[in-house]
DNA sequence: CTGAAAGCGCTTACAG
DNA sequence: CTGAAAGCGCTTACAG
């Protein structure tokens, strides 16, 4: 184009001699078009750098061409990761990612999200844990008529919408480990029984000790708030008494950097008198001293599928099978046999 | 609005009994509009829960309502306080924000972020560390004409555009403070010199000791990289001498994360026989043991501060002053003066 | 397979 | 202080 002007949709069509509403089709791959005409006019618009404006395919759509990413209160590093996958997926796509972080506890937090789809006429959100654990708000968007994906342990919803995260296997797999190991008193910190992804480690967790033999008692079962903090107390609640247990699974590896905190306190030692498993496997997992073992999730694919789910092409999505991302154990140095 | 529908600029113009030009003139706050016109307006909107569409504004205007985050790769905490900040000042402003990570080392960012801003005819865009550094993109956004603020230790840009955080005083204040200490023989840590903010924390460091008659020998500095693994490097290299210093400043908390590591592995106590310093004040210095001592600097502040002056007014904009954030010395247990 | 007309919901430029 | 006309850059609905 001359001077700093960018190319429009009524400069393509004038130059290829075609109309515009041809040009329109190829941008929407519409096969009515003759494979011809088609190649022309997608050589003149690479020649000229033409990309449609977002702006006004938005108006006239009714619809834009960004995905939100709703989100309550992760950690930092799980809400880039996931920012990173989402990212992963509209490269090159022409969507792009809005950040919408909100408090699910407070009351108008689902109006919140509405005036956010409704006013920015999002293409669609991504719902991460937990806010994706919330029906209401699932329900609002349903009624609004916006497209969402859930990212939860279970599926909550239409398999077409989910993205499973399976974190009942990984707690299982943690078990499996450790009574390998040779432990068999072993001891659970829990995330809020509120988290969908609390109650499936936990339940995945027992469950998994139960097949191999190894029932936990109650008092070895301590429900914490999935922060540090949380961890330190519930650590000092296990590790206090006169009987300690050999292996401390935990909800998350910010609860796990609480035992540890504890046990260095205390003259414990990691792995030799105390073995302890987190989970996420964050940066905190390896600065911690011994590197901690902990069930990976891959956020940053999580991230990737949910929103590719949201901007691949309607046909046939809704009859699409649920999306799984698998966890697995990445064993470091926090554990090893208990001292006999 | 009858139905699900939603009211738009002809609907409250027709209701209201007035032109749509003279509702676009409310929205746009012109003061060309008698008073009681105003309210008449403006309690209709609110009646109808009129908000005017982003898509329909933003094309007329050609530019959209989008503030753009660029950054590189940052610690994950610090670019989610980054965007808490900003969304804190785009709060019902109207305004979203669009996240866009890059990589300031491959070849093409620049372009890729000129795509970004033209393809989206973003409002503006905020430049954190370290691409804020990059004088070649802040001319690629000047030549197209997107405004910008640059987020950096000290002024790059005209003073309408900085948000400075003064890391040269942070690191000053962890000078003094170690002086104060009794300590005289004291190590630094340093970030990569290709980071304006390890230049200036360094610089702001060694200034500070000079003034308090301490001159730091070049082999009590080591450059590192602002990583964990990087820190360990470091340590390793001024821990492992016969002399070692009795303190360490560590350009950020990852690398005092390196530091903390190879005390606890040689046994080295901290605070007892090292006192150590961070920067950042991140999550990760209150779960090291001792809590570390670090500088803060309040990231979601900037953010907000950066983003707000994005969407302020145009007027008198050109000759405001630069804004400024100023990092604290935050104390906790990981100093203490020297064993004599 | 292609196109002319109308419209998406706003603002600009002009007139009064 | 207010408004009618034209336009932003696309798509939809209809016609052929």
């Amino acid at each position: 184009m001359p001077d700093g002007k960018v190319a429009t949709i009524n400069d393509i069509a004038r130059l290829a001699g075609v109309s515009k509403k041809t040009v329109s089709r190829i941008i929407n791959h519409s096969p009515l078009v003759r494979p011809d005409t088609r190649d022309k006019v997608e050589l003149l618009m690479r020649e000229l750098g033409y990309v449609p404006d977002p702006m006004a395919r938005g108006l006239a759509f009714r619809r834009s061409f960004l995905i939100g990413m709703v989100y309550d209160n992760p950690t930092a590093q799980f809400i880039v990761n996931m920012q990173y996958g989402a990212l992963d997926a509209l490269r090159d796509s022409g969507f792009e990612l809005v950040v919408h972080p909100c408090d699910s506890r407070s009351p108008g937090y689902i109006d919140g999200v509405r005036r956010f789809v409704q006013q920015q006429k999002l293409h669609g959100v991504m719902l991460v844990p937990r806010v994706s654990e919330d029906q209401a708000l699932a329900d609002m968007l349903q009624e609004i008529g916006c497209r969402y994906t859930r990212i939860a342990a279970v599926a909550l919803d239409e398999p077409s919408r989910m993205v499973i995260t399976h974190d009942r296997d990984g707690a299982a797999e943690a078990a499996d480990y450790l009574q390998t190991l040779g432990h068999r008193d072993i001891a659970l910190i829990t995330g809020p029984a509120s988290y969908r992804s609390a109650i499936e480690r936990t339940g995945g967790f027992i469950d998994a000790l139960s097949r191999r033999g190894i029932e936990l008692p109650k008092a070895r079962i301590v429900e914490a708030g999935y922060t540090f903090e949380s961890g330190v107390a519930a650590a000092e609640k296990l590790l206090g008494g006169k009987r300690r247990p050999s292996a401390i699974f935990c909800g998350n590896d910010e609860m796990a950097a609480g035992v540890y905190r504890v046990a260095l306190r205390d003259g414990i030692s990691i792995p030799r008198e105390l073995s302890v498993i987190g989970y996420d496997d964050s940066p905190l997992a390896s600065r911690l001293w011994p590197p901690l073992t902990s069930v990976r999730r891959d956020t940053r694919d999580t991230g990737r599928i949910a929103a590719a789910m949201l901007i691949q092409s309607a046909e046939g999505a809704a009859s699409r099978p649920a999306a799984s991302v698998r966890p697995h154990l990445v064993i470091r140095d926090s554990c090893q046999p208990p001292a006999s």
